[in-house]
RNA sequence: CGGGAAGUAGCGCAGUUGGCUAGCGUGCAUCGUUCGGGACGAUGAGGUCGCGGGUUCAAAUCCCGCCUUCCCGACCA
């Protein structure tokens, strides 16, 4: 990709109204552009780390067997009056009346709507387990959003649900949901602390929390003697049978005894994960990203003012090399001095930077930098592809 | 929803004891010189001073009401 034909709107000075380090940083690398109070915009570079972030769930989900579908956002106020959360979540769904007077409301999370669907489709034993999940924009009439995307009243959010016939199945998939947890944040570059939670009104015995220590954190843990803020990233649930018994959401035993099924659920704030993933990697200049959620794995930055040809030559020509070796490449072709491209390559954070100059070039060299690291290595232009790949690996 | 702060050019700000054509930095446009850490010069475009009302010869500035945003608290991925 070149930079020229990218929309990468980098802001060199502090955005009013931002305390947070990652607000800041989002905003100002280009990745996100607040519409109004809770709701914001991802901008091309945003929506790769996101889909980064949705790649890496997806993967996990899927090795746990669970499978993606997608609910809808506008659900009918009917299904919410059947367990009761029409009350329960009252302040925080955003509610109305259609034109043809239905009462309506964009959904605040899923598990009536799945549960629904489900029961239109399991009678038998013999088809549990059934696991789903989603990954969608979820709704919430939040009084006070915070730090930009970290509570927002507009959010992506990967909800899974399990559906099971025994206690002991529930707990099972509840287990592979753990672990593949721990394995999304362990990837997303992210130490969690797992606690154990409060259900709250989403109902159930059994809960965690996948939370990681920040300044920005809206919860308060122990980090096994000290107490810590930190942001909750995930929350798994045993819903036990409160959803499947309120919606009719039953199965057909051996004998053809009726029981309801045994429902877990789990949820991750997918865009949150962001906002976390920048909290934890960041210095004075920028964002360092990490490499499975980096919205490229390497920037090219050809140091050529006046048109130097052998540069953009050789730019071209890398450029053409690392992307045929399946690499994600940003070059930054832009007609700027030197110095406002290093200050962008620094702020927008790519992991592998590799800068074209004059100088390094008469000595047939170019020069590779690791975001994460203070020295810069020299290596020859006619191998320059292979040290690079091994910077990026 | 309680407490605090703030709204002036795309962005960051000054101006507020009422007084001339509302200013600075940055960004933007054109031209020239630059080109390894946000370069320099010249010219130029860009404003319902958050909105509405009031006081006054005169309001960005004073008064009243409202809106919006941020921070702390209570509540949630």
């Amino acid at each position: 990709m070149k930079w020229s034909n990218y929309f990468i709107p980098t802001l060199k000075e502090e955005p009013i109204g931002t305390e947070a380090v990652s607000h800041k940083l989002l905003l100002r690398a280009g990745l996100a552009h607040m519409l109004t109070s809770g709701v914001y915009s991802y901008l091309p570079l945003g929506l790769r780390v996101l889909s980064n972030i949705e790649n890496v769930i997806r993967e996990e989900m899927n090795k746990a067997g669970a499978n993606e579908l997608l609910l809808p956002s506008l659900h009918p106020m009917e299904l919410w009056k059947r367990t009761g959360r029409d009350e329960t979540l009252k302040d925080v769904m955003y509610s109305f009346e259609d034109g043809r007077k239905r009462s309506m409301c964009l959904g605040p999370t899923h598990e009536e709507i799945i549960t629904d669907l489900v029961s239109n489709f399991v009678q038998s034993y013999r088809q549990l387990p059934v696991v789903l999940y989603q990954i969608q924009t979820k709704f919430r009439d939040e009084l006070r959003p915070r730090f930009g995307i970290v509570r927002a009243c507009e959010f992506i959010m990967k909800d899974a649900y399990s559906f099971d016939r025994d206690q002991a199945g529930m707990e099972k998939n509840y287990q592979k949901m753990y672990e593949a947890y721990q394995n999304i944040f362990k990837r997303l570059g992210l130490d969690v602390v797992i606690t154990e939670a409060d259900s709250g009104a989403m109902g159930g015995d059994v809960s965690h929390e996948f939370m990681v220590p920040a300044k920005i954190g809206e919860d308060k843990i122990m980090v096994n003697g000290k107490e810590e803020v930190a942001i909750e990233l995930g929350h798994i649930f045993q819903l036990g049978t409160k959803y499947s018994k309120a919606l009719g959401c039953e199965f057909l035993d051996e004998n053809g005894k009726k029981h309801p099924i045994i429902m877990g659920c789990y949820g991750i704030g997918v865009s949150r994960v962001i906002a976390a993933v920048i909290e934890k990697h960041n210095d004075e200049k920028g964002i360092i990203w990490p490499k499975e959620v980096a919205p490229f794995d390497l920037e090219i930055i050809p140091l050529s003012g006046d048109d130097d040809a052998e540069i953009t030559g050789l730019a071209q020509q890398l450029y053409k090399e690392l992307t045929d070796k399946g690499l994600n490449v940003l070059v930054d072709d832009r007609n700027e001095t030197a110095g406002r491209k290093f200050n962008d390559a620094d702020l927008i954070g790519i992991p592998v930077r590799v800068v074209l100059g004059k100088k390094n070039l008469k000595e047939g060299k170019v020069e590779v930098k690791r975001r994460d690291g203070a020295e810069s290595i020299l290596v020859d232009k006619g191998s320059a592809v292979e040290a690079i790949i091994k910077q990026v690996v």
